[in-house]
DNA sequence: ACCACTACCTGAAGGC
DNA sequence: TGCCTTCAGGTAGTGG
């Protein structure tokens, strides 16, 4: 999934085909995906305006205006295997699944759709998501209150995050910086494939002790997740076959990963001899180059 | 508070 | 070919 340069590819791709668009009905083929929607998701859903859409973190974040022109939000998150896709379909009444097949790639199974929209110009949106470890919310409340993120840690591509930041949350932390970094609460959007990539660009070992990381290489961190993440968006979000971009289209990240996934291969920077070793941290693959990163 | 581990799901890939 | 095991981008909840 989705970490934060996938959702925001998906944002931007969503973002043309949706904004301004009525809901004419929401169909939910399946009420509980990691979490049960809100009982009133379809109600609330059908015959609202999507205004904006936008990212937080990991999240999707609509702005809504309902039949009253009453605020509220949709979030969504794509977990692992979520998929949204828009369908230029025009003419169709009905949630039918067979009629979205044509533009749905065989990882995202046509059985797989929990979700469709159909909107006010005949487009509809559908949302595949084999394992169903994504999940949805209505938010009617302040955004700070909900659940999902009221306790999530700064953007990590904004001001707020930071290297005064990232070494106060370090402080006495015993846990590994790799495991810190996966953690939401102290910076918002890493997943396993950029932290792994961010720490072997500033030379960290994954294993080292969040405690003793240290001003010179915090310096280098901050940095390097920023440069990680803004090449992936660049690139328009990463090549892990579970994910497409809205549109349906397959194929992003084209340059590759330096660690991720290459344990046994020689480590890419020019002069080393050593191989990327795969460990477990916490039941996570971390790979990384033991010579490279200390 | 912190930390590691488990649960939640399906499908792909590799070994035999 | 088929069966079995392992692994996969996620988060919330648990128990030590």
């Amino acid at each position: 999934m989705p970490e934060l340069p996938e959702v925001e590819t998906v944002c931007r791709g969503l973002a043309p085909k949706l904004e301004g668009r009525r809901i004419a009905k929401a169909h939910v083929k399946t009420a509980k995906l990691r979490f049960a929607l809100p009982r009133d998701f379809s109600e609330k859903m059908t015959g609202a305006r999507i205004m904006r859409l936008t990212r937080r973190a990991k999240y999707l974040l609509a702005d809504m205006r309902d039949r009253q022109d009453n605020g509220f939000y949709w979030l969504s998150h794509l977990g692992m295997t979520g998929r949204f896709t828009w369908h230029e379909t025009k003419g169709a009444t009905g949630f039918d699944p067979t009629r979205y097949a044509h533009d749905i790639s065989n990882e995202a199974a046509v059985r797989h759709i929990h979700l469709a929209l159909e909107l006010d110009d005949g487009s509809h949106l559908t949302y595949a998501d084999p394992r169903r470890f994504g999940f949805m919310d209505i938010i009617d409340a302040a955004l700070d209150t909900n659940r999902f993120l009221a306790q999530i840690g700064p953007e990590p591509l904004g001001n707020r995050f930071n290297e005064a930041h990232l070494l106060a949350a370090c402080e006495n932390r015993q846990t590994p910086i790799k495991n810190l970094l996966l953690d939401q609460h102290i910076v918002a959007g890493l997943g396993n494939i950029y932290v792994c990539e961010a720490l072997f660009r500033a030379g960290i070992s994954p294993r080292r002790k969040a405690a003793n990381l240290g001003a010179k290489r915090a310096a280098r961190l901050v940095p390097a997740i920023r440069a990680v993440l803004d090449e992936a968006i660049a690139a328009g979000g990463s090549t892990l076959r579970d994910f497409a971009a809205s549109d349906g289209a397959l194929g992003y990240f084209q340059h590759g990963f330096a660690v991720y996934d290459r344990a046994g291969k020689p480590c890419s920077r020019d002069g080393c001899n050593a191989n990327v070793a795969r460990i477990v941290q916490s039941g996570r693959s971390s790979f990384y180059c033991p010579t490279c990163q200390r």
